[in-house]
DNA sequence: ACCTGAACACCGTTCAAGT
DNA sequence: ACCTGAACACCGTTCAAGT
């Protein structure tokens, strides 16, 4: 009773036969090589060497190629163990992954906010965030509710390092502190007294001291803060 | 000693004097109709009745446009009172106006991930975010950091608010739970029993409830998280 | 059913020429 | 110095026609 997907005619000697896999490959490649802004419908056509119409065969539109694209990434984050000692440890380690995963290939993390992730290695990885959750003695609602922050933190964080991969400027997978002059440095002290106050504390720190900071931030926060 | 900045000689009867400001005013009129997706340099200048090239005298180009939206937007929501007994209530009316007004411009919110705010409306608010940080008796770095979190959070939540809008889901500015079928109740529960167990919690609430007490959870996370 | 070239309705930005 | 039409190099998506 199952009706088989669409079947390329494309079997011939030069060009291989196209699927929704090797759509999803060709998308996969230029989004490693060029970001997501590489990744139009004609220049995916382009890398399967037909025109960018043959592509909505197999995906409905850029959209659906894009959430595809996103569940490859997922799946390439490691799922935590489900048992051990340390629920903290395994949920900062889980989240500073995925921030670092996302920080990979730029524009996907943005268009998070956009889609409730639906494919299997995104409900995958939510299903364990709230596993390790469930460590913590929260109760359910709390749960439900922090995983909810979590993720969104995930992603505007993803987002974040994502930009600072474009610039330049080191992240989560590299050492060293911020280059260039303080930009609050020179802001004047009468209008933005607090700014000008803080700009050395204001550009402290790198990437990975930052959000490892406000991951400790959100757990204490959440262990502090009951739902209902 | 001043130069003049460029001055239009459009002063016939029928067209007026184009300027930044006039670029500007063009713009967000689009933008309150139509989202930043309507903002285009090309509907921009058929509003002005030009052609696009003429934006660039004014403007360096669609970025620094919607740099110059983001800071008007940032213009309309209110100052905190200085001083007061309440400071946290202060903070936290403070975010939930920042994200209530991001909620209103689709696409504004988004591209914020993409620019440290610079303009004087939205200096001033981070000025007064850290100002409403000191009456809570963290050190200097923690403050610091503190903004940084803060700032994401009303960033992130305003995109999510952002989509709520244009997909017609109740979110700050109204009331009324949401609408629709459970998108978790059909979870398998072998693969995903976090999920499955969870379903009701998972979308229990409205978006004010669970934005209120996110920013309790990021309050109180910072309270509880010193730096350093 | 799959594949495709061509077209439709758009983009941001640049450039040479006009006033 | 300001303004502009036209062009350049792109987009996502649709459609009619081919196999």
């Amino acid at each position: 009773m199952e009706r088989a997907g669409p079947v390329s005619r494309r079997n011939r000697p030069a060009k291989s036969a196209l699927s929704q896999e090797t759509v999803v490959d060709a998308a996969m490649t230029l989004l490693t090589a060029d970001g997501l802004d590489g990744v139009s419908m004609r220049r995916v056509a382009q890398a399967l060497d037909t025109g960018p119409a043959s592509l909505y065969v197999y995906v409905q539109n850029r959209d659906e190629l894009i959430a595809l694209l996103m569940d490859r990434i997922a799946g390439d984050i490691p799922l935590p163990a489900t048992d051990g000692a340390d629920w903290r440890e395994r949920l900062t380690d889980l989240m500073l992954a995925a921030i670092a995963q996302l920080s990979r290939y730029p524009g996907v993390a943005v268009r998070m906010f956009a889609t409730i992730p639906t494919g299997p290695n995104s409900l995958a990885l939510t299903d364990a965030l709230l596993g390790l959750l469930a460590h913590a003695g929260l109760n359910r609602q709390t749960r439900a509710w922090a995983v909810d922050v979590l993720a969104l933190y995930i992603v505007a964080a993803g987002t974040e390092a994502t930009l600072h991969t474009e610039r330049g400027t080191p992240h989560l997978s590299q050492g060293a502190p911020a280059p260039g002059p303080n930009p609050f440095a020179g802001l004047p002290a009468q209008q933005y007294p607090n700014l000008h106050d803080l700009s050395e504390e204001l550009t402290y720190g790198s990437f990975e001291q930052r959000t490892r900071w406000s991951i400790d931030v959100l757990i204490n926060g959440i262990l502090a803060t009951v739902a209902e």
